[in-house]
DNA sequence: GTTTAAAATCAGGAAATTCCCTATTATGTT
DNA sequence: AACATAATAGGGAATTTCCTGATTTTAAAC
């Protein structure tokens, strides 16, 4: 009896391709496929797959909210989510929603093959680049000993240092803006890069526009 | 004799995934891949192919300014474009750059290997919902008479600039990316911030996200 | 085929900013 | 009371940016 796979992916050409490679595999069927989240549940209740290999960004039901409902519905159904970001939020959000597997699509297809084979056998597995975030948080917390807050990590005044910060305030105004000296500014905006790992305001500047903190209007 | 194809695309999975599709298609054979623009430039460089299968969003170098250098230095060489967007943006500046061909990626393989077909013959390929979106703007552009791309201030080698500086590299790292001084680049950026009058990294971040340089994706 | 303009390259040195480390003072929380 | 977190800030080294100026290559125009 071979692993029984579905293949939930918004791009037609890339679950074609996976399944092609899929095929050429021992022991592994691909029974479905899906192309946005309502459409994996729906496959879910119907086939009862053994695997579900899940894009996170997908249109309608996001992978990770997919992948929360799947998990708690359908326990004996393990996820293993192939995304293209190897930000921690997506990483920390992903298993806090029961998925088995974290890779991205950078890997090896060689990757997928074990990765289900080994959530097949109840193991869980992460792309060699996610475990290094992974056991990073893990010892954040174990030295803090308080639970890391994917969703929120800055506090309401690193968020008001952040904003401007990626309209393009300097440091200076930013602490005229606040009434404060440049110098807590300054540490504010290192506070926050270390937080959020990312140390460009580039970097900076996409993560407030995901999260809201600003907009794209210059 | 076979259709030789490079394939241009920063997952691994997904050109696996396409090797083997196209692998099982007579008369094309997959000679390369490339995993960035610039890495790109060197394999057509080498083996001069029939066509790149190109994704648009690549690091460092993203697949429209790769393709206006292949176009520009190898003639003969075919660039066909696999993207998830159907802006029109990326299909016009794509099609400006010199591209042969606009698939989404949400087509059918089936599609691809109708493409190549095409565009290997000299012909233009692009997917049936992209021609709606260029016969739109052709009709708008017919009507209204005014460009729609409203004049690109930028020099190529600017967005080559632009480009790593708003995913975050420094200016070292780009000169060492793009083999000049560190001086240059600091000289580029002035003139980017100068034209575009806008002088922060967090607002070049944000144009380079309207203009299609650079991706939210960090 | 010269003139002209734009693009791409680089440097020196002053000015400004960032980075790293350290530290103090609320403010809650258990 | 004890403890962690948040918010504040300074000193000084290291780095980056800014301004001015200059050469070379490429492309277009005439």
């Amino acid at each position: 009896m071979s692993i029984r796979i579905l293949l939930a992916d918004d791009h037609k050409i890339v679950r074609m391709g996976l399944r092609t490679l899929l095929k050429s595999q021992q022991g592994m069927e691909v029974i479905a496929e899906a192309q946005d989240g309502r459409g994996t549940l729906q496959k879910v209740k119907e086939y009862l797959p053994d695997i579900v290999v899940m894009d996170i960004g997908m249109p309608e039901l996001n992978g990770i909210e997919t992948t929360r409902i799947i998990t708690s519905e359908f326990s004996h159904v393990k996820v293993i989510a192939l995304s293209m970001h190897s930000d921690r939020r997506f990483v920390a959000r992903m298993l806090e929603a029961g998925a088995s597997g974290y890779l991205l699509k950078d890997c090896a297809f060689e990757e997928l093959v074990h990765a289900i084979k080994a959530v097949y056998n109840n193991q869980l597995y992460l792309s060699p680049d996610i475990t290094g975030i992974v056991i990073g948080d893990y010892l954040r917390q174990l030295s803090s000993r308080t639970p890391l807050a994917p969703f929120n990590p800055l506090t309401p005044r690193e968020r008001e240092v952040l904003q401007p910060l990626t309209e393009g305030k300097t440091t200076k105004q930013i602490a005229a803006l606040l009434h404060v000296s440049a110098k807590t500014i300054e540490t504010h905006r290192s506070q926050i890069m270390e937080k959020l790992n990312l140390h460009s305001v580039a970097e900076l500047t996409k993560y407030a526009i995901r999260e809201g903190i600003t907009t794209l209007d210059i």
